[in-house]
DNA sequence: AACATTTGTTAGGTAAGTCTAACTTTTATA
DNA sequence: TATAAAAGTTAGACTTACCTAACAAATGTT
């Protein structure tokens, strides 16, 4: 059984191997600032994690988790997305209330909780954020996704997910009264400083920078599936 | 903020206060024994809750909850009750299984999260054992309820919670299709051994011994709230 | 290749929560 | 009331997860 913290530790290394998509591997101090923590003590821990095989890992080298530990990994994150479905969907939480919450139930341990969540919520394939939801076995829905930033000019897209998921960025979003599931059209693209004007559901035209367009991800397929 | 383990041991001494229904105080090792560490760790959190004005103790005394520390553990308890209601209405858990994980959710940090989850139940008012939640105030709602034991002969009364709450003694109720709100007739009470016969439901006659008896309690009035 | 910067490790220390073993105080009983 | 038993405390030690400060290895730059 883990402790809290290494969960957190294999969720982090997890979360950073989607990041760094070609080579799905970390360093300390990547996984030192992803937790908020000193590298002093990733160093710790990760000696630790290596002991009971959840990662492979050798002094001054990359940090890549085991079989075992990517399974336990995707476990965990199974968890921490559903109870952010649960959280929005059945308790009318906000987008950007329910990850903090979830990063605390995501450490209770029951696999039938999980399992008869997961039936109550109904088999949902994808979070309040448009992140998929690992299946019981470990398997990930996919969804063909990319950034706004990469969207033609004239052509209408959906939003699926964002990239960035820091407070600031999610209520900038709610401003813009931007959610999963939200239609942007790209009327021009300003080559000048990747800024591009869009027009979102059927308001007027606004412009955005290279920075949210780089952090918001869309469908060109209408086929995902709504939240709410 | 307090720990979870601070948190477990508010929630005991407020059990432990029910319990000692004339004073509301407890001794070192009865903590202890409640929380299954050894007196000497009990001592240990005692004299640091105190710091926190939590508990009321001094050398060698009994201990007690300031009233802070009263406020504190109903909340815990309002959680656990909410939570094990929920695994049993919204999630199909039994009885007997809602208790562990609920002594897991109760320690979940989020004003938001208890308030929403007792709407989302229908502001219940009574557990799956039939304890009564605590208000988001503090309040307890009260049932008039007394022992199977102290039932006469021919009266008819109904199930309303459980004095031993122990894994055995719930099964053994699930075997006899005992469950919150089942009507139960006295037919006979034997003097020799304090055993009776009841009516269970419609069923036939069963001898059920005293322990039995003086492990469940029940109201003679039928208006209590159905749990499901 | 030499040096500077970044990255990662080690050593030693702290706080929370637990333990055992030895001790003290209170309570019960002969 | 003297003594035995029960209840409670203290001292010292362990584990986990964290820190700072000093050091070592790897990498980048002239
Ligand atoms: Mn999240
Ligand atoms: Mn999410
Ligand atoms: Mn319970
Ligand atoms: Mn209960």
């Amino acid at each position: 059984m883990l402790s809290y913290t290494e969960e957190n530790y294999l969720k982090a290394l997890l979360k950073l191997s989607f990041q760094n998509e070609d080579k799905p591997e970390a360093g300390t101090n990547e996984m030192a600032a992803h937790l908020g923590v000193k590298p002093a003590t990733a160093t710790d821990m990760l000696k630790k994690l290596k002991e009971k095989e959840l990662v492979n890992y050798k002094k001054y080298g990359k940090i890549l988790l085991t079989e075992s530990g990517k399974q336990q990994a995707l476990e965990i994150l199974r968890k921490h997305r559903l109870w952010e479905t649960f959280l929005y969907d059945k308790l009318d939480f906000s987008w950007d209330e329910v990850h903090e919450v979830a990063e605390q139930l995501e450490h209770i341990q029951s696999a039938k909780l999980v399992d008869k969540l997961e039936e109550f919520l109904g088999f949902p394939e994808f979070d309040p954020h448009g992140d998929p939801i690992p299946k019981a076995n470990g398997d990930l829905p996919v969804l063909e996704k990319i950034l706004l930033s990469e969207v033609k000019e004239g052509e209408i897209c959906q939003v699926v997910a964002v990239k960035d998921t820091s407070t600031v960025f999610l209520q900038y979003l709610e401003k813009l009264q931007i959610t999963i599931g939200t239609a942007i059209k790209v009327l021009e693209r300003i080559d000048f400083d990747g800024s591009m004007s869009i027009q979102i559901s059927d308001e007027e035209a606004r412009n955005v920078s290279m920075k949210f367009a780089e952090s918001l991800f869309i469908t060109l397929h209408h086929n995902i599936c709504q939240q709410k």
